[in-house]
DNA sequence: TAGATTGTTAATCGATTAACAATC
DNA sequence: TAGATTGTTAATCGATTAACAATC
């Protein structure tokens, strides 16, 4: 943690991993666990999970290690996984759909409340209990509903003009899978790019350097 | 770069982009560009990038910068884009649908070759100009044609026994969008996890801690 | 040549790991 | 109490940034 108390993103990164982790403990009834015990098993020091588990407090208890349930609703606390933000996806292409139909939205704080595509052919289709709508309907959903997380399925040459537009309209989280790097130059507005080309791009690499 | 030549992963990890944004550069006729300009474009030091450059080799001329197709064709050789990796896909649900549709595997250095699904329901449906295959087909498929890319669209539950079987049948390479953590014992396999519950968690915590 | 910009070394910064006193 | 394990400080390691001599 710096001085300031705002927490790294090598620290947050890892969060969900931990979250993740406990909540296959919780399923697997596990009560406790030491730093030790989970470093073994999520490859990683425990030097480390103690470090990051203490820059939101203490959350174990020594000679006993950390209480599994408490822990794992603490962090999702933390996360904001009880919150509701509620999430429009834009871009019904396959992989909007699959993005749609596929995540687990409310687990992780969300509601995917609607679906647009600028595609006229698609309205009305719908994927799994919401239909899909004309984008020409954002504006009006937005100031009706004020969404705050979007979604962006859509090509990389209207990425910008669309996003640009969701934060007029009050949206302030965007997950971006398109081929183009979001960065919004307002303040008070979190982007998580998603490039998959990239992460194939990495593995390639990966297979292509390995020692025959 | 560290003294026994191998190149760390934070700067494999940039690569990708380096190479998408030469390519955008290039498809704008951009001839030549400084680290200094690039650095502006990317939202990352000249300093970082000509470190980077230079882990492979010394691209760039003084006094004039580098030269943009030359550039992105070394990074692309690094990077293994000419390369035809056969691959194949396991799990023909929304996502590994999405991900054969929608994916260039091509212009990434990997053929995608066969796209197995272990419901026979979905057998002979096709995706792109793919048939879904049976389960049952991947050990003789993978006999035959000799795959090095698998990609892992399937539940948790069924991962870890998949890769197992699939790393005996020869792949060494493995992009895995299962929600478990796949890490394989074998030396000289490499694996790319995705994990995009974890990264719109990353995305919820982002928005829970705007300030308001 | 003079100006620009790289390649590369040195300095800084931050993240990870190790160590251990505190304490359950 | 004795043993275990945390919380936390200090040491190490690696990655990023700054600086500048080399050179196109």
């Amino acid at each position: 943690m710096s001085k300031d108390g705002s927490i790294s993103a090598s620290v947050i990164k890892r969060l969900p991993r931990y979250y993740r982790f406990l909540g296959e403990l919780e399923n697997k009834k596990v009560e406790r666990i030491s730093s030790r015990e989970l470093s073994e098993l999520m490859k990683l020091t425990a030097s480390q999970i103690r470090q990051d588990l203490n820059c939101f407090g203490g959350f174990g208890q020594q000679g006993y290690g950390y209480h599994v349930s408490e822990l794992r609703k603490e962090i999702g606390k933390i996360l904001g996984v009880d919150k509701r933000f509620r999430t429009i996806l834009i871009g019904a292409g396959n992989l909007g759909k699959a993005i749609a139909s596929h995540i687990n939205f409310e687990s992780r704080g969300c509601v995917l409340e609607a679906i647009f595509d600028a595609n006229p052919k698609l309205t009305g289709e719908t994927v799994g209990d919401l239909p899909i709508r004309p984008t020409d309907e954002i504006e009006r959903f937005c100031l009706e509903r004020k969404p705050v997380v979007a979604v962006l399925c859509i090509p990389k040459a209207a990425t910008q003009e669309i996003a640009d537009k969701l934060v007029e309209l009050g949206i302030k989280a965007f997950w971006n899978f398109s081929h183009y790097d979001l960065s919004i130059d307002h303040d008070n507005i979190v982007v998580e790019n998603v490039h998959l080309g990239d992460s194939l791009l990495t593995l390639t690499y990966g297979a292509n350097n390995l020692t025959e």
